[in-house]
DNA sequence: ATGTATCACGAAAACGGTTTCGTGTTAATA
DNA sequence: TATTAACACGAAACCGTTTTCGTGATACAT
């Protein structure tokens, strides 16, 4: 086992001075070639790398950031996390992942633990209970401590800091008014609670196509579940209330589901009931038949936030000026409408 | 915007010596109990909490693992990160996830970019690209600098360090045993080229089983893709070439791919052909009809390797005994087989 | 009065780097 | 020959902790 090298074993190995070594290293101007070259050649013989935890203590900067997300199962965060991943590390940034689990101790937690200097700074998406309480005091610490902040897809106002949403009233006004113009009459939403915010957007994107039809909104066509979780009865109970010719979701696997109660009951797809679900995951994509959706671009969503927040760590200003940057939806046809 | 308050500030603050500050927030007995109160008082006020940098560099531990893995959208790996997550933050460990995106380079890089001080230890699962090159010297001058390693589902026996397996070849043999049983003659495989460790020892308990019963092994019927990658082609000209009554694939979506196919030939399932895939994911599950699949029990993985890990890293001693844990695949059985 | 515990605290080194500033040596200039 | 500038390097501070060791003050026993 040969351990790691430091810049003093290179310093009194070559009997010189540790500044000198560093300096070496670095290919200072104040070395004389000489030296240098002994350093290197040394340097590279044995390997020697220098340690982050030391220059992360000296710079005050870390190189890493911290992404907070509900869940990680979800296709959605999954694909964000992947954004995220790819564009910090081509700028040299590590990804520490933390779950909260839906659970706003856990978010707050989590942010504790790494917002005593293991980040430099945090790219998140509330969890569903934090939206519910309304709670926003832990993202509020970190901000006045001067943390860099970047909140995408479940956001809140309250917070000032860099945001990146997809314009989810627009994404559900899109697959809604498809349906209204394939001639459908009967238009369902299953969806959850408003304290989300993407849920109370989509249920608003929905309402505004309606009231722009002819067909106006019927409540009694809203489902609203209490959370993002498979709530198999719910969704029976409310599929074989009433006679639905279209079914918007806003997620894959309600839709998913949802198809399939509609297949038991011997209805065709798309004739007879179409569905559009939110999210562009492998369930939508390899579904029977294969489900149309409005797709969130998480990856992209990742990119530019991991973009928003290591630009705001690495600018030198103090300007707090903030900006939400809002991702156009895009409908991926498949065939559970008719193209 | 109030700046992080150190042992320094305290110190200057209260007049006292930082030695002073640290021992009395650390409730030491050589401070009275005056200082301390004190001490502790302002620190609660000024809402102190330590760098954690510099703990870091003063203890030589992060607390941070490492964790690199070829893929985060397939939802075996999703689930062993969620169980890495999990397990890690109960014993106060932080995750820092890195993709190398099936690619030799990026797992090198990024190794090397955690190894300098960054983590603790490192949980990964090989890239198919090192597993096809055969080249392991970057997990070697990892382990030899004293860096414990789990390896996890992709692993390989050049390497000695810890490791978590399913017993693929087990899965493989139990699946097609139960074709078996049920009457099934021509008995597919879909898997990928023996270079991955899994695929060589799913196709390995496929073969057992087959020459354990009357079949015996056909050749043409088995496909070997060049990769997990899907290749719609590929399997459809392999399904089209033959009459097929079940088949066994390396993965969920070859799986939920081919059936469609058999659907669209008109197929019944489980009646004509009955299909299992191996990981339990939620494609499975919404699958129509829902597949039966090998469950590789990702999240128990996951803890299992953050266990040995943190175990590993937090024990005293130099012991080099590695033990390779294999754990045990289990049917879920649902209706794309006879139940 | 002297010696010795005990107490309560501070100084300083250490972790592994970076960086500023000072200094001895050499060479060029007046 | 004396002065000065350039060169090449080292000392030391610093980042924020932890921890060992030393020490002055008080209290106690002799």
């Amino acid at each position: 086992m040969k351990a790691k090298i430091t810049l003093k074993d290179i310093a009194r190995e070559l009997e010189v001075s540790i500044s000198t070594v560093s300096k070496a290293l670095k290919n200072s101007e104040e070395i004389s070639r000489d030296t240098k070259e002994k350093v290197q050649a040394f340097a590279k013989l044995y390997n020697y790398k220098p340690n982050n935890i030391a220059i992360s203590l000296k710079n005050k900067r870390t190189k890493n950031i911290g992404v907070v997300i509900p869940d990680i199962v979800h296709h959605f965060f999954t694909t964000v996390i992947r954004g995220i991943e790819k564009y910090a590390n081509a700028r040299g940034y590590n990804v520490i992942v933390c779950l909260s689990e839906e659970s706003f101790d856990k978010e707050v937690i989590n942010m504790e633990m790494l917002a005593n200097g293991s980040i430099d700074g945090f790219i998140m998406s509330l969890s569903s209970e934090t939206q519910e309480k309304g709670d926003y005091n832990h993202l509020k610490e970190v901000t006045e401590q001067g943390i860099p902040v970047v909140l995408f897809d479940r956001i809140t106002n309250e917070i000032d800091c860099d945001k990146v949403i997809i314009d989810d009233e627009l994404g559900a006004y899109m697959a809604t008014k498809k349906f209204i113009e394939q001639g459908k009459k009967n238009i369902a939403l299953i969806t959850t609670d408003d304290y989300l915010s993407v849920s109370k957007a989509r249920t608003m994107g929905y309402i505004r196509a309606l009231e722009e039809s002819d067909l106006g909104v019927d409540e009694r066509k809203v489902l609203k579940l209490p959370s993002m979780e498979m709530d198999e009865k719910s969704i029976k109970k409310f599929m074989d209330s009433q006679e639905l010719d279209a079914v918007l979701c806003v997620n894959e696997i309600f839709a998913v589901y949802s198809m399939r109660l509609a297949q038991q009951k011997g209805l065709k797809i798309p004739e007879d009931i179409s569905f559009i679900g939110f999210t562009d995951g492998l369930l939508s994509k390899y579904a029977n038949p294969s489900l149309t959706v409005v797709s969130q671009h998480g990856e992209k969503m990742g990119e530019v936030s991991a973009k928003m927040l290591i630009d705001k760590v690495e600018s030198e200003e103090e300007e707090e000026t903030y900006q939400t940057k809002i991702l156009e939806p895009t409908l991926v046809i498949r065939d559970s409408i008719f193209h």
